[in-house]
RNA sequence: GGGAGCAUAGCUCAGCUGGGAGAGCAUCUGCCUUACAAGCAGAGGGUCAUAGGUUCGAGUCCUAUUGUUCCCACCA
């Protein structure tokens, strides 16, 4: 082994052995059971930031954990082709060069889209791989490879059969940005400051006007009615009048509808059906005319009379212009509203009517509601089983189209002979009615279309392939919260409606990844690190430990370099610690030790216990509380502490013994944190004496048979003693560098006592005596310690302090025990504990007192 | 408008089914003790947001309030 912890020198070579040894290829294990688990598929979008890395890091250890404890385990990889967002950045690449979407054509386009996902898929990969994920690289999918495409096909035209997909216009979200109808999904709303302005809408009449309030002057030109609220008094009896629309002179209607609130703004509504989802069924019940009055980029369109060609913003401010010096703006007023944006490129979002492809989801949701309903899915935690009822019982039908290039193509098709409409399985070339030429439908699939499909279509469905058979459904799903909505609950429904199935049995969300300052790490907002920065100087697995060793109940966690710093520290710290550990074992070691000391005894025992407590988180998937539990053992008790021990016990006791519980804890030690942290665990696996197979593939440890309690119990005193004593000679500069030290008291302890304490506090040899003259008291439970000391006065005025506090804790004892409720009610553990206090600080008030007097 | 989370040491956070509050970093003190100075030992520092309630007992459960973050809806 190297003299320092050099991650670098290990981390690439052993993740090269795994991949070499089929280590992460399913096989059957003693539990004779299957644990199954798809990756989220990465966006090819740009390259992981350590919020991906902590997903892994999680999903990572949880499936080391199951295939050490014998379960045959998958863990599918694959990446995502991200319709929408690689498309928008393919299209910014290319107009570096100059070019546009029409200058190459669909194939040309197509062909750069493909080079982009080489690149950067791979670039994915490689960083996956240096995080040390155990993902089965032989089964790698691709939302857009052969496997995918021909489940995506079969899904839709089977949903298209059966009457569950439909095209039609409808008003949808139109991002003139991407050019593209986004899903209701892909709407982000921010608040913004804005104003409300009253217009007049004169009679026909002459007879005066109605005032309207609209936040979006520059839909007028699109309106075809002015609607009220019935119940509104004020504008009873005006069905058969007329409104002139200023500007263009439109004669529209005065409608009634429910829709409208008198209490609101003017109590009238202005009636714009293409560009507003509400007025757009106001029209639809009212038989309005739908004028739309802006192209795909958000330009004002002909309709729009002389605004045609103004950008959005443009026409607003020439409509408010215009009305201000016709005299019809009444008045404008602040006001901040809610807008929506692109989720990914941010322009602000145009309702528009527009032909797209849905997907009606009402039916498709009520079985993937009741799963989660009868617990056959479980959320964990559960509190995010509301955000999923909240938005599967809201569900409205999916806009599935996208006027993309880069997706799954729609797969169906116009006849220009006969005009029928056809979705086919396969591809076809001719009209299977009459023969004529056909057109395939030049939208793109939605990309969460493909995603949903995903835990069925990766294992080969729509063929009865042996994966399927044996991993279908999965076992878990790990992924963020803000993903609920456009994922967990589509991948639910389609797999019911598929297979028949929940796609999986468990769903563990955590939190996001903050930086420093607690912003939200993404892409989009440029704080994201990567995690290859953070291997390079600190390792792998200071990063794993990082990411899942915050992490509680679904919170978030703060990334930050001073954390990074400390899980690097702890790993330096096993690595030295494995050093000595095998340095001991050099001159031979008992290959079954024994508990031959009561510090053997304590840490053979207290590693009983933490095997129990790390099962326990694992199989409730709280990776976090694992590696909490781990690093304060590996540090706190098994460094601090039994090394400690086991130094005095080389020197003066069974070394060959001491060795071989070293090595015994180590390797324990090293198989319970090996899948929060697995390279630097194998790396020392690899270097123990005797160490055989592939520490990823070992069983997990089970606990040794024995009652190690007594000597917990004692070892526990014994640490109180020790820290007493060092206390002792810090906090009193007239106690000698290495000061005598008498004892008397319980026989067992004392020995111990005697074993360690000059090692472990720098004492010189420990004598029994009782009361010895000149010494300071150091009084504990069971056991009375004496250190000669010249300075009486501080001495006296310490001991006093323990008095106080010796007494303070009795009385609180017995008034505890003096409480009748407590002693009916509380548990007899802890009424034993009280009385057994009230005993202990009797002796010590007494010992005290006594050395006082 | 509806819903959820969070509020604990100077900072970042633990504290799992209620039994006298912990860690890391920072601060102060003493140590190059032959695994580790990326370390060891010791110390200081908290009316657990506020007010009620349940209980023998509340950081933990309930109610209200305040602050904060997020999700959903999208009344012009």
């Amino acid at each position: 082994m190297d003299k320092t912890y050099n991650p670098q020198e290990f981390e690439q070579r052993i993740y090269k052995r795994w991949v070499d040894g089929k280590c992460f290829e399913p096989r059957s294990g003693k539990a004779k059971k299957k644990f199954s688990i798809v990756q989220p598929p990465p966006n090819i979008t740009g390259q992981l930031h350590v919020g991906h890395s902590m997903d892994v890091t999680i999903a990572d250890s949880v499936v080391r954990y199951k295939r050490m404890k014998g379960y045959e385990t998958l863990w599918l990889p694959g990446i995502d082709h991200a319709s929408i967002a690689t498309e928008v950045k393919v299209v910014e690449a290319m107009r570096e060069e100059g070019l546009s979407k029409a200058d190459v054509g669909r194939d040309g386009f197509l062909s750069r889209a493909w080079d982009w996902k080489e690149k950067y898929g791979n670039r994915i990969v490689e960083q996956l791989k240096t995080m040390g994920v155990s993902l089965d690289w032989s089964r790698m999918a691709f939302t857009m490879d052969e496997r995918c495409s021909k489940a995506v096909r079969e899904v839709f035209v089977s949903l298209y059969e059966q009457g569950y997909i439909y095209r039609g216009d409808r008003i949808i979200n139109w991002c003139p940005g991407c050019k593209t109808a986004i899903s209701d999904a892909e709407v982000e709303y921010t608040t913004e400051p804005s104003h409300l302005w009253h217009i007049k809408y004169p009679f026909k009449d002459g007879s005066g006007y109605v005032t309207v309030a609209t936040t979006r002057p520059e839909t007028l030109l699109g309106d075809t009615a002015v609607a009220v609220s019935p119940k509104d008094n004020r504008y009873a009896g005006m069905e058969n009048k007329l409104l002139i629309l200023p500007l263009i002179g439109r004669e529209i209607p005065i409608v009634y509808d429910e829709y409208v609130e008198a209490d609101f703004g003017t109590g009238a509504v202005k009636i714009t059906p293409a560009h507003d989802p509400n007025d757009f069924e106001v029209g639809a019940r009212h038989g309005l005319e739908v004028i739309r009055v802006m192209n795909d980029d958000g330009t004002m369109n002909e309709l729009a009379g002389k605004y045609a060609g103004l950008t959005r913003e443009e026409a607003r401010k020439a409509v408010v212009a215009d009305l201000t010096a016709q005299g019809l703006l009444e008045k404008t007023e602040d006001y901040t509203h809610n807008v929506g944006h692109c989720y990914r490129c941010h322009q602000t979002i145009e309702p528009m009517v527009s032909k797209q492809w849905f997907v009606k989801m009402k039916e498709l949701a009520a079985p993937a509601i009741d799963a989660v309903k009868t617990g056959k899915t479980k959320f964990i935690p559960k509190r995010f089983e509301k955000t999923y009822f909240n938005w599967m019982n809201n569900i409205r039908d999916w806009c599935i189209s996208r006027q993309l290039w880069w997706g799954h193509r729609i797969p169906v098709y116009y006849c220009d002979g006969c005009g029928k409409e056809i979705a086919s399985r396969e591809d076809l070339t001719a009209c299977p009615h009459c023969g004529g030429k056909l057109r395939q439908d030049e939208d793109v699939l939605d990309t969460w279309f493909s995603s949903a499909l995903w835990p069925f279509s990766t294992l080969g469905w729509p063929q009865q392939t042996a994966d399927l058979e044996k991993f279908y459904p999965t076992d878990l799903l790990v992924t963020g919260y803000d993903i609920i909505t456009f994922w967990v609950s589509r991948m639910l429904f389609a797999g019911i409606k598929f297979t028949g199935k929940p796609p999986f049995a468990d769903v563990y969300i955590h939190g996001l990844v903050r930086d420093g300052m607690g912003h939200k790490m993404s892409k989009s907002s440029g704080n994201g690190v990567d995690p290859i920065e953070v291997i390079n100087t600190a390792g792998a697995d200071a990063l794993r430990f990082a990411l899942v060793n915050g992490i509680a109940r679904g919170g978030d966690v703060c990334f930050s370099n001073a954390s990074l710093n400390s899980y690097r520290n702890f790993m330096n710290k096993l690595y030295n610690a494995a050093k000595f550990v095998i340095g001991a074992c050099q001159n031979g070691y008992e290959k079954t030790p024994k508990a031959l000391t009561a510090g053997d005894g304590w840490v053979i025992g207290r590693i009983n216990e933490l095997i129990a407590a790390v099962n326990h988180s694992m199989n409730r998937y709280d990776v976090g509380r694992a590696a909490r539990l781990l690093y304060d053992f590996i540090w706190d008790e098994f460094c601090d502490w039994y090394i400690e021990f086991a130094k005095v016990q080389l020197k003066n006791g069974n070394a060959k013994n001491t060795a071989g519980v070293l090595r015994y804890a180590l390797e324990t030690l090293l198989k319970l944190v090996h899948p929060i942290i697995p390279f630097i665990t194998t790396e020392i696996y690899d270097n123990l004496p005797d160490a055989t197979g592939e520490l990823m593939l070992c069983d997990f440890p089970k606990k040794r048979r024995g009652d190690f309690g007594s000597a917990i119990a004692l070892t526990d005193k014994l640490k109180e003693c020790v820290r007493a004593v060092r206390n002792l000679k810090q906090t009193n500069s007239a106690v000698d560098k290495t000061p005598e030290l008498y004892c008397d008291g319980d026989d067992g302890l004392c020995a111990a006592v005697e074993y360690y304490m000059p090692t472990l506090a720098k004492t010189s040899e420990v004598k029994r005596a009782e009361h010895p003259e000149n010494c300071a008291l150091v009084a504990l439970d069971g056991i009375n310690m004496y250190v000669p000391l010249a300075d009486t006065q501080k001495e006296r005025e310490r001991l006093e302090k323990e008095l106080a506090h010796a007494k303070s804790e009795l009385a609180l004892a017995q008034s505890k025990l003096a409480n009748q409720g407590f002693c009916q009610k509380a548990p007899q553990k802890l009424i034993d504990a009280e009385r057994e206090k009230v005993k202990t600080y009797t002796e010590l008030v007494r010992v005290i007192s006594e050395k006082l007097a």
